[in-house]
DNA sequence: TTAACGTACAACCAAATGGTTGTAGATGAG
DNA sequence: CTCATCTACAACCATTTGGTTGTACGTTAA
């Protein structure tokens, strides 16, 4: 199980890569089976090096991975970088969840337990 | 409930909004409680023009509301808009997993002629 | 009223982004 | 071998981004 805490960097990366819808598109096609840059680059309104550099950004990201077959670079999607993604988000609602269960027991008058909230900045 | 299909511009502002170390520190911290714009800023090294322009994108994205309080600005995460960014990498996810089960039951009847083979990692 | 505070917003700037074209190196087909 | 294909990458350009400073305006405190 991998819990490793993700840099600040990364996890910019991750979600920077994430937002263009390209990218997102390129993405889905890639989870379903490995295809070549050029294959992809066919369906875009875009030139090849634009899909090529979409492509660069979705790896620098660890979002894909490619590999070589002949001539071609196959390109498929990493389902373990998407799901670190979500860790960052189940986090944030983890914490709002936390926040919840402290209103909740204001509401009700019991004694908070102790606040080991974990500073931000 | 709301399963909208989100608009490829909405999923661009949310995953680009996420994709800021400080933005993302700015979330969690009005998760936990709502914060106005210039106590926000006090923890940050760049002036209160440049927070205020972060929490702007935040909001564009639709991950934190503002209101009013006499002259303050009081900032809050949206938990429900985390939960919709959340929801995207689901689906990528579901797709990699319906994915999967395709393999083993081609694996389970016909061995393709080719070798494509379907280990991850 | 006056002063201080919190915010909004415009103007400006350097750097990054997202696209283009062009060139060059591997690889496979004929 | 020669040629077409696939990829890599540099150079360039327009726009966006993330920061700055400065100004203006509403609200609260003295």
């Amino acid at each position: 199980m991998v819990v490793d805490e993700l840099s600040d960097e990364s996890v910019d990366r991750l979600f920077h890569a994430l937002a263009d819808a390209t990218r997102r598109s390129i993405l889905r096609r890639c989870v379903r089976g490995e295809l070549s840059v050029s294959r992809l680059a066919e369906d875009y309104p875009m030139s090849f090096a634009a899909v090529q550099k979409h492509v660069a950004v979705l790896e620098r990201a660890g979002l894909v991975t490619k590999q070589r077959r002949g001539r071609e670079q196959l390109v498929r999607t990493d389902a373990e970088a998407i799901a670190r993604a979500r860790q960052v988000l189940d986090e944030l609602e983890a914490t709002w969840r936390g926040r919840v269960d402290r209103m909740a027991r204001l509401l009700a008058q019991d004694p908070e337990p102790d606040d080991k909230t974990p500073k931000e900045g």
